[in-house]
DNA sequence: TTGTACGCGTTATCAC
DNA sequence: GTGATAACGCGTACAA
């Protein structure tokens, strides 16, 4: 258990501990031979050296930070996959954290991260946040003070630093039309949390589309839903006990879609024979329910890839960047959820 | 972007380090007014102690490694979240990694966790992990020579470690009789890869309730599947192929579960009208596809949360323990695509 | 109660 | 080509 160091072996072989060093980081001149004598013997005696000590001297981790709000639905998984795709090239070690949602435990994992020396932070927002000026200030003040942070997904606008977002209006907007086009004209939105920037660009979307096609816009075809499929459920419910039903739903993702359908189907609605819908945020699970469901698909792993990227770009720079916000591109795939019959 | 260290906030109040640093560990005898006076001070400067100077000193990093096969599908997040539970309390912080069903990735986890010096591993091996002695061995050797690692899931007799499981056999066993108590015979079995411990327990516990109700057993019975869908898809397609259809399947999981129904639903077959289907491993999917699943549920939380203790108490225990192996308990919800109609 | 000095394991900068 | 030694930032005996 005792850990061998770097002067067991020069004692062993009777040379000095610089030596030892060289031999580790070929770097400088040494006789091949000695070099070769210390690695073997080095690796007999098992050693390695020791990454607390090369911390200490180089005052960088080689450790970045991932957070998100959590990671049982699949979206964030597969980003973060792109994410450890290039980091892990690149050298990087990833520190995963996650804070369910509560701007809290968001607030002390970024610490965390922060007393753990990472080099950087990849972060998507708890919803909470955007309520929470404490957790926006102290990451501003981070960016601020030369700290390299690249946001996804959930970003703030207060915060000024790189961004990886998708095009959320664009895409509402098409998923939207789709639905227009299929002929439906009493279409609901279910939307995410209004502190979420997103959730307003698919509201925005949504409504420019409706406009476009001369359908009236009104407050009351927005439902603020949440993102899990109990949020989906519960308004859901709500709209048939109020009897209030439209022809089609656009969800702001596919959990509360897909929470709408359950609903759906237990009261023995038809989809989309009675209701039509289109989820967002492509899943795993929006080809496997039944009806398959139509879903605007994220390129997830990209937007890893990207934000790893741009971090590294930042780590690079050495302080002087100028905050870019970089839009990916989606895809509409459509399925038998939308379909007029 | 520099960072604060002891030192500075010394300087600036006219006192050495070492009263800083007893103000930041208040073990020592320091007058109340200095403490409070140092952390006002270095709260306002922002200082707070380098991790890696007290790593360096201590030799334990307090950080735990996971490292997972996978972590796209719900099964081992859950589990991850049942480990952080444990160990955030107790002050451990989490490393997680992802072998991507690779050995030799898994390989490099393991010793890259072990350059960062985590205190201890928590690990579900790879299916290639059983060809590969080579990880086994490493394995092996770190445990003997007092590594703290507990498997979980995936676990390998050749390790002398601590082991979470779950009760595989038992209920492969009782999933099996449901399907012979609602009426079905000829039941097919696919199975997870051979070299997995716990595609082999399904597989027994399969077998031995056949026998227990007097149905012939046979290997051609079983047909070793993987764990994702396509390979449910894929086998699936085969026996269509072949027509060599039974009149149900107990699946090694939901995904291949769920492979299975979509081929099915695709050639028009009525589930559970005319194959009936059961799962393993409960995962989100199962209640939401169509039908309803019935499924094996594991207690993916308490599996976590299990393996965490154990760890725990091997780190306490300072090397003597005798490797324990905690076998947990499951529930089979029964769902629609079991029944008979 | 506070200050001084050493060591944790490395690397880098000098000498030799 | 190799050895001695000063950092890196912190904790802690020991001295004061």
């Amino acid at each position: 258990m005792k850990h061998i160091t770097i002067k067991d072996v020069a004692k062993r072989l009777n040379c000095s501990v610089s030596t030892i060093s060289r031999a580790f980081n070929d770097k400088y001149d040494i006789r091949k031979e000695t070099r070769d004598l210390i690695l073997a013997t080095a690796r007999e005696m098992g050693y390695s050296p020791n990454p607390f000590a090369k911390l200490l001297l180089k005052q960088c981790s080689n450790q970045i930070g991932v957070v998100v709000p959590e990671f049982i639905n699949s979206f964030f998984p597969e980003v973060i996959k792109g994410i450890q795709d290039v980091l892990q090239k690149a050298g990087y070690q990833l520190l995963i954290m996650q804070s369910n949602e509560e701007a809290s435990v968001e607030l002390e994992n970024i610490k965390t991260l922060e007393n753990n020396m990472v080099d950087g932070i990849i972060i998507s927002l708890t919803f909470e946040t955007n309520f929470e000026t404490k957790n926006i200030d102290y990451l501003k003040n981070m960016v601020e003070s030369g700290f390299p942070i690249v946001l996804f997904n959930r970003v703030s606008d207060a915060i000024p630093a790189h961004k990886v977002v998708f095009d959320d209006y664009k895409w509402a907007f098409f998923a939207t039309e789709h639905l227009i086009y299929q002929g439906y004209k009493k279409i609901f939105h279910f939307s995410g949390p209004k502190t979420l920037s997103f959730s307003q660009n698919r509201i925005n979307g949504f409504f420019d589309a409706l406009k476009k096609h001369k359908i009236p816009v009104s407050e009351n075809l927005i439902f603020e839903t949440g993102l899990m499929i109990k949020d989906g459920q519960r308004v859901m419910q709500k709209l048939l006990d109020d009897k209030n039903l439209p022809e089609a739903i656009l969800a702001v993702n596919d959990p509360s879609a897909i929470g709408a359908m359950k609903i759906l189907k237990r009261n023995g609605y038809k989809i989309p024979g009675d209701i039509a819908i289109v989820g967002f945020t492509e899943s795993k699970l929006a080809e496997l329910i039944d009806p398959p469901l139509t879903s605007v698909a994220q390129p997830t792993f990209e937007i890893g890839q990207t934000a790893a990227k741009l971090l590294l770009e930042q780590i690079g720079s050495k302080g002087i960047f100028v905050p870019q916000k970089v839009v990916l591109n989606g895809r509409l795939n459509v399925r038998e959820s939308s379909m007029k019959l």
